[in-house]
RNA sequence: GGCGGUGUAUCCGAAUUGGUACAGGAGGGGGCCUUAAAAGCCCCUGGUCGCAAGGCCGUGUGGGUUCGAAUCCCACCACCGCUACCA
């Protein structure tokens, strides 16, 4: 009798084969197909969790099944090992991020190869190799050489328990640190940042070119740039006596059309004219007020909708072009510095906004844009000058409508789009007073942090040259490793490393001390794999093309802006520098779905965490393996049970059961001829439907079904035990069963079908290298087929016909089949779907 | 408030994109094997009416389009996610 499944004896076994004999070691083979899959490479934090085996679980199955299928498959995995809690950790544990991370490395490694999944780890990067880190420099300076890279004074993220500046990306709504969830504060800072506004209109239009990427990734990412067309508009300062300067401040706006109804004119608190405007006037006091609240305003009030809108006079005008008017300045908490120019042009009777504020501080409403159906337009169809100084709505109205009260452009068609806008902002053109304009709601991306677990921004400050880059022949800038970061030390502290001599008038100088946030290491990590170990160039050109772009990228939903929108940055200005023949990194995108317990997303601090080691140690790593794909498909959550773990376990023993006792049933040969009994040929049908099933499964990432077909063909397996007894079974049909249903099994439980493939089936080499089953289309349609008849929508009756009966029989049939459905009436209309049924039409 | 997603059996979920709703697993029930249990193997498992054949109802709710709707359209409800004073 065969020895039954024992996972614990085979997995490592079969772990340190592979290991031995290299059997996932990839390289270039130019004539046959590539595939890259991509998982996104871990943060090392020590523990494997369910997200982790999840991920890398649905990359692994689709990686091994392509390489089956005949593809050179690169499938790569490591690490991105900068970051923060390597920091916090050594201060905790009193060692240093270098010991913490490393050791990590190494037992996350061990981690992932008992799991089982079939990385080619000659190609491991670690971003926290000084191999690595020196290409990130070398990026810096190339980016540098081009012009995008800038360092700016500006009000930025300041994450107090990080003790370090944010990108704007970082802050999650409620203005929570990305990271560690405490409150950002804003900061007025010195920093370094990526021009990514550059490149904001492609990375907008190419969201259009990934086909394979979810929508609503896409969807996030083009409000995340947030592109608006509209006007700028040149407003003219007053003076203190009211009389027009030489001064102009220009706004953005999305609706120059309604430029005659604006009645207040509005400065951001943090305005930079504010203070010149109110200074030693009767009006500094209450603008101050304005200023400090909102300074103190925390960005939970602001996110939550509550805060008050509050606002003071300024004393001074601006004049404004359409019409000459002077309107009053203000200073309010809702106008944001960070977006447009920072001040705005009101116009309270078309924005809810100005609308609220105009009505609390009892300033002028007048309709400016009157929707067709609106009775105010009788009165004011065709009045130009302004008679109305208040509407009668409880809201403000921005759909479309004619202009009124406008001038020359009264009567003209307006609303957003419309002929209204382009009319206005053409007139202001000619003027010179204002143009047509496109913002962007998107940031530059600010990159430096004041950690020291980071890549050193290669730069330095000189009293006498101002900011030089560290000359390439210079690189690296090593991250020195005597920097006493447990007494929360970081490279300010070590004059070791920022004393120096500027590069350009050898003078002394001082080199910069902050790093590169890790986002910067994470943009580039999945071109280094193809060509991982050059030390000479950051890759060679004909491996990336070789292999990028990413086939086949799969990671969480939680990076949709963050990591995705940097690396398709990248990308562009790599292409841009001749560095590869394409612009975005990623054809096909899979988010995979969050892995909760009691309904939230597992985590140690919600204390609901299942650690998977516990797991593999249980039941071993197939079984685990199978269970969280089976469990529902790989885009969706999934709600983490224990109740069908156990059902898993069963079916493989039940496969392996079936595959050992073919095995020595067919262990003399298989010399009977083939029965071709019916028995036979269901099941025959059976394994060509479900070699046609998993394959087309696979490659939808329906991982789910493809494991539930695997099950209805070993049920199909048993059957036919069950119904045809030994000794008349057909032998070639049951061998060539196990023999595939082993190698359909690979993908997803490597190291059964590698013990069953070798040891049971006793087969010569691995498993894992085989031809994938090849599908037979006509082997799996069946000859009789089962067909609904309908009357009316209503299923009355089922037929069996031959799979290949001609249209009129089979109609004949059907009306035979329902006959007792069919007396005293009319048969109107009969349609055929082949093979499914017949729908008839009665009167 | 805006954008997006989801809703199918007791539970997780199928339904190849408008064609026989509920595959597969879990859970539940029954049987075989056994002195007994475990394991294994087999069968049943949406509601309702009916002795049965079969009928009727059923994919969050209500409408619509269609010979035919879980699938498309409209309105609404619930839950989840992202985003948020973006001028």
């Amino acid at each position: 009798m065969a020895r039954s499944y024992d996972p614990h004896s085979i997995e490592p076994k079969w772990q340190e084969a592979w290991d031995r004999d290299g059997l996932y070691a990839v390289s270039e083979e130019p004539g046959r197909p590539s595939y890259y899959v991509l998982e996104m490479f871990p943060y090392p934090s020590g523990d494997i969790h369910m997200g982790h085996v999840r991920n890398y679980t649905i990359g692994d199955v689709v990686a091994r099944q392509l390489t089956m299928g005949g593809h050179k498959v690169l499938h790569p995995m490591g690490w991105d090992a900068f970051g923060l809690p390597a920091e916090n950790a050594a201060i905790k544990s009193q060692t240093h991020p270098a010991t913490w991370t490393y050791g990590n490395i190494e037992k996350q490694t061990a981690s992932f190869k008992r799991m089982g999944f079939s990385y080619d780890w000659n190609r491991k990067v670690v971003s926290s190799d000084v191999d690595y880190y020196r290409w990130g420099q070398w990026i810096f300076l190339k980016f540098w050489e081009r012009g995008l890279v800038e360092r700016k004074s500006s009000p930025v993220n300041w994450c107090p328990s990080c003790k370090t500046v944010l990108a704007n990306e970082q802050v999650l709504g409620g203005g929570d640190c990305w990271r560690c969830h405490s409150q950002v504060e804003k900061r007025e800072l010195e920093q370094w940042y990526f021009k990514i506004t550059e490149y904001a209109q492609e990375l907008l239009d190419s969201l259009d070119q990934l086909a394979g990427w979810p929508e609503r990734v896409k969807t996030m990412q083009a409000n995340w740039i947030g592109r608006s067309e509209g006007a700028e508009v040149d407003f003219t300062l007053c003076d203190a006596e009211g009389e027009p300067t030489d001064r102009t401040i220009t706004v953005f706006t999305t609706r120059p059309d309604t430029l005659f109804g604006c009645t207040f004119f509005l400065l951001a608190p943090e305005h930079p004219l504010v203070h010149e405007l109110v200074h030693e006037t009767e009006y500094a006091g209450p603008v101050r007020a304005v200023v400090d609240a909102a300074a103190r305003e925390t960005a939970v009030e602001r996110a939550s909708g509550e805060a008050e809108k509050v606002g003071a006079f300024t004393g001074r005008y601006v004049v404004n072009p359409v019409n000459g008017e002077k309107v009053p300045i203000w200073v309010s908490n809702y106008v944001l510095m960070e977006y447009g120019t920072g001040a705005v042009m009101a116009v309270p009777c078309g924005d809810q906004r100005d609308f609220e504020f105009a009505r609390k501080y009892g300033l002028a409403i007048p309709p400016v844009v009157v929707a067709e159906d609106d009775t105010l337009l009788g009165e004011l169809r065709d009045q130009r000058e302004r008679v109305m100084d208040d509407v009668p709505w409880d809201v403000a109205y921005d759909g479309p409508g004619l202009m009124v009260q406008s001038g020359q452009f009264t009567g003209t068609p307006t609303g957003k789009g419309g002929e209204g806008m382009r009319a206005v902002t053409e007139w202001l053109a000619e003027r010179g007073q204002g143009r047509f304009s496109v913002n962007f709601r998107l940031r530059d991306w600010l990159i430096s942090r004041q950690r020291y677990w980071g890549n050193p921004i290669p730069a330095i400050h000189c009293a006498a040259c101002g900011l030089v880059p560290v000359p390439e022949d210079q690189l690296p800038v090593v991250l020195p490793s005597d920097v006493d970061v447990t007494k929360g030390e970081t490279l300010a502290d070590h004059p070791e490393f920022y004393e120096t001599t500027c590069p350009k008038c050898g003078g002394v100088a001082r080199r910069e001390t902050d790093t590169m946030d890790t986002f910067t290491c994470s943009s580039w990590y999945y071109f280094r794999y193809a060509d991982a170990r050059n030390d000479q160039a950051i890759w060679d050109k004909d491996k990336v093309d070789y292999w990028l772009p990413v086939d086949q990228y799969i990671g969480g939903i939680e990076h949709a802006i963050l990591h995705l929108l940097y690396s398709r940055f990248f990308t562009k200005v790599f292409r841009d520098m001749g560095l590869c023949d394409f612009g975005e990194p990623f054809t096909n995108l899979l988010t995979q779905g969050m892995v909760r317990m009691d309904g939230e997303v597992m985590s140690k601090s919600k204390g609901n965490v299942v650690a998977p080691e516990d797991m593999i140690a249980e039941y071993g790593a197939d079984t685990m393996r199978a269970y969280i794909l089976f469990m529902a498909p790989p885009d969706k959550d999934l709600e983490w049970s224990f109740e069908g773990i156990d059902g898993m376990y069963r079916w493989l023993s039940r496969v392996w059961r079936l595959v050992a006792e073919t095995a020595e049933e067919t262990a003399s040969g298989c010399g009977v001829a083939a029965s071709g009994d019916e028995a036979a040929k269901t099941l025959h049908r059976e394994m060509h439907r479900v070699i046609g099933k998993v394959t087309d499964d696979v490659s939808r990432f329906q991982l789910n079904t493809s494991i539930a077909a695997l099950m209805e063909l070993t049920n199909a397996a048993y059957d036919y035990r069950n119904s045809v007894a030994q000794g008349e079974r057909d032998l070639p049909l049951i061998r060539d069963v196990a023999e595939n249903l082993t190698k359909l099994l690979a993908p997803y439980v490597p190291h059964m079908a590698e013990e069953l493939w070798r040891e049971i089936l006793g087969k010569d080499g691995s498993v894992h290298q085989q031809e994938w089953p090849a599908f037979d289309a006509s082997a799996a349609a069946a000859d009789v087929v089962e067909m609904a008849v309908q009357i009316n929508g209503k299923v009355r009756a089922r037929i069996s016909v031959e799979a290949d009966m001609q249209e009129e029989h089979v109609i004949e049939v059907a009306l035979t089949a329902a006959s007792k459905w069919l007396e005293d009436v009319e048969v109107k209309k009969v349609l055929v779907v082949a093979g499914k049924l017949v729908s008839i039409v009665v009167g």
